[in-house]
DNA sequence: GACCGCTGTTGATCCATGTCAAGGCGAAGG
DNA sequence: CCTTCGCCTTGACATGGATCAACAGCGGTC
């Protein structure tokens, strides 16, 4: 549908898709890879708002400026399309706006959930929270069953850091003390295995549940 | 429309409107009053997620269960309706899921800029930046001026504190640190005047446009 | 009008995390 | 092979905010 005013692109990490304070102009659907959002202050300290797996939609719908940052924290691959085409698409078809408001729903209860983190956690506890939710999204594959996992970390220190409102330093011995503490193993810096997904969950303070 | 099976009530602080892992049964719209969303760690940490002002839908589209408290922080004034309305209502007319959408995209705008608060921003800059947000709700008559503020707070220290990922301790003394300041007059505990509101924003690192 | 209980303030001390500094390791490039 | 650079780790020390403790103001209420 659409096809010939989509565009297919593969992006680098580090690429920006958006731009705080650029007037919106193309609406994207990741297919593969993450997409990381950000907000900065003036003085430059920065924190990430939200990741974007695949099948996510990025844009921010009926808003002439965006308010933050997307880059590609990963090589990243994206079917984009203009402004124009999304406000045809939307305004002809109610399952459209549907199923972005069901995602943009989805993201408020991810966002007040990493408020939580952020305002209330140790930063012990915020280290696993964000493992164990990368685990649960970097695969969309991969069934939520027990055992260990083991996935590539989209993230550096610095962007795990702002995300949880960490310094490098802090994150850094956060894992070292996870590891030893043996809940995960560290295969190769970015390369991470959970040994014991329950056993992450109770450090992240989640219930055995979500 | 509709008017026989919605019923207006007021609410008193403190009652819950909504509760976390019940099932969702009612939804509402706000009428006057605030309502504090707040998400609770099983050893009772706390932290509050969003504030809900006049005129907010109260309620989560789409789930079979909440996964936060929704509570009166002043006294209330509600209309709520039962779930099999809202259904009804929004599965005819695609314009409330519209307005409803666009509610859901607003509270994750905030939350995010929310969330850089919590993760980047010091304990001065956190109060400044809720001062400044609860003037610019909590009367929806007052047009954006400078000038002088005054209002009444409508969260306790304690209140503000697990907004603000704080304790009720360093909440009392940002507050006096901002009135020793000049940024604002204690009337008398809960009533606050900003005596200049670019002030408060530069104490908030906020952009002056913002 | 004395006694409570609740909310807020203030001071003294402590500790989790930030800051500063050094060094390790692997990849890229001469 | 050696150098450089980016990313990560580790150690020593500093500090913002937490914790603990005391007390003030201010309705209720008996």
């Amino acid at each position: 549908m659409l096809a010939k005013q989509t565009t297919r692109r593969i992006i680098e990490p580090g690429t920006k898709l958006m731009s705080d304070g650029n007037e919106v102009t193309t609406y994207s659907n990741l297919l593969s890879g993450v997409v990381k959002l950000t907000k900065i202050l003036a003085d430059g300290r920065q924190q990430i708002v939200g990741l974007q797996f695949a099948p996510d939609f990025i844009g921010r719908p009926f808003k002439r400026e965006n308010q933050l940052d997307a880059e590609a924290a990963t090589r990243v691959s994206v079917c984009s399309f203009p402004k124009s085409v999304f406000e045809r698409l939307i305004i002809n078809s109610p399952s459209v706006e549907h199923r972005l408001h069901h995602q943009a729903l989805k993201e408020l209860d991810e966002a007040r959930t990493w408020m939580l983190t952020l305002g209330r956690k140790t930063a012990a506890e915020k280290v696993a929270s964000l493992l164990y939710y990368i685990s649960c999204h970097i695969d969309p594959e991969r069934p939520h069953l027990e055992g260990p996992v083991e996935f590539e970390l989209p993230l550096t220190r610095a962007e795990i850091g702002d995300f949880l409102g960490l310094t490098i330093e802090t994150v850094s011995r956060q894992f070292t003390k996870l590891r030893k503490s043996g809940a995960i193993e560290i295969v190769h810096n970015r390369s991470i295995k959970l040994l014991s997904l329950d056993q992450i969950r109770r450090h992240a303070k989640l219930d055995p549940e979500t």
